[in-house]
DNA sequence: GTCTATATGTGGATAGAC
DNA sequence: GTCTATCCACATATAGAC
């Protein structure tokens, strides 16, 4: 017979996780759904299953635990767009593809909502996964469309550093509009025009197949 | 002499106006600030200078001061924003005028940054101020795009719903960059790319000037 | 109308037992 | 390592005096 004599809650889907690691989890939902000032410690324990002990065992405090779930957000938001980035295709292809992946739009960006949080923007520390994820996708989208642009496939005249933060931009304000209106829609439009107008820097000269006009962009979104 | 007996705190810039209108305001300010759930009561009666029975008689509570409080800044936004797409020029320069409009980046939109607070989103009272605000933008800037393809300045290939969420979104975007970064320069390049973009839209044979590729974007943002 | 006093819950953390 | 008990401050609202 075991010594453990607490299974008081069972945290659904983390049941075979170490207690520190179901903390971070439970922290970086919490994060997404409520931000940083409206995720309690108490909420957190209650949705690990743990008890406060635990969690000051592991961490010192909140904002401790908030910069580990917010490291390992950042991490898999940038594996995420690198799967898109890194795809095969042309340019256009890729940064397409980085537009149109499957988002749950309303929920917004896990990482852009932090930006909004008052106590992690002034923090160096809590602000700087935040800035090395979104230093290093606008970066990647920069390298994508500079490849396009030296292939021959985009115009010359294209300045990638600009356009990769307006791609950036794009999707984040995406989701400041869908969640203001409740509906995916104005998201999609938002991309849908971006990606007309960098279709239009097509040259139709390139090596690969020059980009048709974007469809309707009916990406299956959920909410 | 007057019986009025408290001058307890002058509230800084807000001497001479009621306790409803000290309220209002001081409410616009710490939602921008800090959000809906990071704004307590006692923060807007301090900064107000005004005691809590002030507020319970005029208002219901924090949601019903926060929904007169929300309703005044969208209305303060669209008419500042309706300001730049109303000005005389062409399609181009109105929206242009629009994105490069001084703006202190690092402070965010304090309408989009609404979007981001879970209290907010879910009443669907707190939200349509949000709602009615982006979805006159959008459907404003359409217009103006609208008029430019009408008048054979823009390519009539383009689509203006889309690219006005394009617009839209390139801003609220823009703002979390730049927040990630605490430096506006995402913002600047953001809006700098999606006018490249859109200025290559221009059909050259338009009635007024054809826009010059826009400049390095040098607006004068404060911090 | 505006103020102060009071009430109840929660936020965030510490202490110390097992 | 993990738990429970305890602590003080604050959030939000009500009651009732002036």
């Amino acid at each position: 017979m075991d010594t453990q004599e607490h299974p008081s809650a069972p945290p659904a889907g983390q049941q075979r996780l170490g207690a520190q690691e179901r903390l971070v989890r439970s922290t970086q939902e919490l994060l997404w759904e409520r931000g940083y000032v409206g995720t309690s410690p108490k909420a957190i324990l209650e949705r690990a299953g743990v008890g406060q002990g635990s969690m000051y065992h592991h961490f010192s405090g909140k904002s401790d635990l908030a910069l580990a779930a917010i490291r390992r957000t950042a991490e898999d938001m940038k594996a995420a767009a690198e799967e898109c980035l890194a795809a095969p295709g042309t340019a256009y292809d890729r940064v397409a593809a980085y537009l149109l992946r499957e988002r749950r739009v309303l929920r917004g960006c896990p990482i852009g909502r932090m930006t909004q949080d008052r106590d992690v923007v002034r923090s160096a520390e809590l602000r700087a996964p935040l800035d090395e994820m979104f230093g290093w996708l606008q970066e990647r989208i920069a390298e994508v469309l500079t490849e396009g642009v030296r292939g021959g496939e985009l115009a010359a005249g294209l300045d990638p550093e600009a356009v990769a933060a307006t791609v950036a931009a794009v999707v984040q304000g995406g989701y400041v509009l869908a969640r203001a209106a409740d509906d995916t829609a104005p998201f999609d439009a938002a991309v849908r025009g971006v990606l007309a107008l960098l279709a239009s820097q097509a040259t139709g000269s390139a090596p690969g197949p020059a980009p048709a006009a974007p469809g309707p962009a009916q990406a299956p979104h959920g909410r």
